[in-house]
DNA sequence: TTTCAGCGTCTCATTGAGTGAGACGTGACG
DNA sequence: CGTCACGTCTCACTCAATGAGACGCTGAAA
């Protein structure tokens, strides 16, 4: 029953074991989706459940709860967990939110007023490049038409062609495999082969061009945005007319965004 | 609140479902996440739990949860909260994982884009056809959540019956014998014998269309993803209203569904 | 074929984490 | 100096989460 201990904490005898009783649903159910996010595969829930220390029903509970959510998903051949769709909506979410934050803003800002001309920063979402956030110049009377959150293309952009050729050699073949790739201009580099080769010297050059390969007249440079591990999860790009911005500015601009990627690596762990 | 009646569900600013006792605190934790990923700045405490409908100590409970684990922080000057550096990493975390879907996004991508209607990519999954993905064609004011890992009937979507034609013939007679068929609508075919017909043309043809049978108004055509050994593991398929796509418009959209596919047949190799 | 082992699912008594009305503190503004 | 609005605290109540154990399925070994 209830009894109303007078004095509740005259006995130290009942000191709080080790770390054992810290189980609130919530805990656990950001610990799995956070285990999930950066595991470097699907995991069975098994495994869940041994790393985090779960009963066995317990940790399905909360797994199916968070697949209910969208949040993560199935492995249809091997019932293993993954990722959901929900997700990494919510992820660029969290990025563009977290992009937004004033002394954030100011550097893409400062990047933009710098240069004279349209910046964005962007991530890799689902194959698409997404923009989390753009400072556009208003006294050019040519207006560039993607906004923030709108998607564009992985082998058409600076951005995006930055992305592949960071990404994981079998990863990058995977992607190049599933060309040939759509093209937006006549100078759209559509053959799976001489995009790799481009993709070998944008890793080599450490920074990434588009000539007019998705929008015509419009030329673009794009640098990465490294993590704390050299990772390159996201990336920052200026985006111009090519009349005002082409190959003989790029060594003028380069410094520029790169001084902005730096400052902007703390906001991605 | 402003007016002082009883708690009557019968206020009118809240969309929730009818079932308010229904208050699970990861739910309601995720949410708030949520709102604030996807509100264009900082919010009050206030706001959010006048949003999503939560009593005044309970929104500062799990906001403060949230900010204890780092996934929200607070404006330092308005107290307002935003979006915490925790969040941001898993975040970066999330889309790495997401990664793996990249390649097939980038296919239907390309594939929708080409054709200009919806496009999605299912297998089958244990009775139903699950769509692992899809590439709507309205632009985006975030109405895609709904789709993918929906499940759709067999028996009536180009997508099933394809499923069912290349299905080896024990299990499909098994499924056939599973019963007369709900009609979903007019066109929808429920005898299992006018549906092993149709399925029979569709194994000949190679392709599958819905005409109407499951959706009023919607044209599908499906064509299959082989593997390497040529077995049939997922499928292709682009839908539309039936204005814009129907049977003399099949062999136009064939060859590039099928360009896909092939593109596909990689990535479940 | 049978046997076995490993996982996922289900049940249910238990309980304590979550809940929310109300009281109280606080700071801004006229 | 009210007062108004928002954040914080308290505290019974109770319902949702918990997890041991039983059960069932599937696939591999014998």
């Amino acid at each position: 029953m209830k009894t109303r201990s007078t004095q509740t904490s005259a006995t130290a005898n009942v000191p709080d074991d080790a770390a054992k009783p810290k189980a609130a649903a919530t805990d656990r159910t950001f610990a799995i989706l956070e285990l999930v996010a950066s595991a470097s595969g699907p995991l069975a829930v098994k495994t869940i459940g041994a790393t985090l220390g779960l009963p066995k029903p317990t940790a399905h509970r909360l797994v199916n709860g968070l697949i209910e959510k969208g949040l993560l998903a199935r492995d249809l051949e091997t019932r293993d967990v993954i990722i959901g769709v929900e997700a990494a909506r919510l992820a660029v979410g969290i990025l563009r939110a977290s992009l937004s934050r004033a002394p954030v803003r100011s550097v893409l800002r400062a990047v933009s007023a710098d240069l004279g001309e349209t910046c964005n920063v962007g991530v890799l979402d689902g194959g698409d490049v997404v923009y989390l956030d753009r400072v556009e110049v208003e006294h050019w009377p040519l207006r560039l038409q993607f906004g923030v959150g709108s998607r564009v293309p992985m082998h058409c952009t600076a951005m995006g062609k930055l992305f592949l050729a960071t990404l994981p050699d079998a990863m990058r073949s995977r992607l190049l495999a599933s060309g040939p790739f759509s093209a937006q201009t006549a100078h759209t580099l559509t053959d799976p082969a001489a995009l790799a080769a481009e993709l070998e010297s944008i890793a080599a050059r450490g920074y990434s061009l588009d000539d007019e390969e998705y929008v015509v007249g419009v030329f673009c440079v794009a640098v990465p945005i490294l993590s704390s591990t050299g990772r390159t999860v996201a990336a920052i790009a200026v985006q111009a007319p090519k009349v005002r911005l082409s190959h003989d500015r790029v060594e003028q601009v380069l410094p520029i965004l790169r001084r902005g990627a730096e400052a902007l690596s703390a906001q991605f762990g």
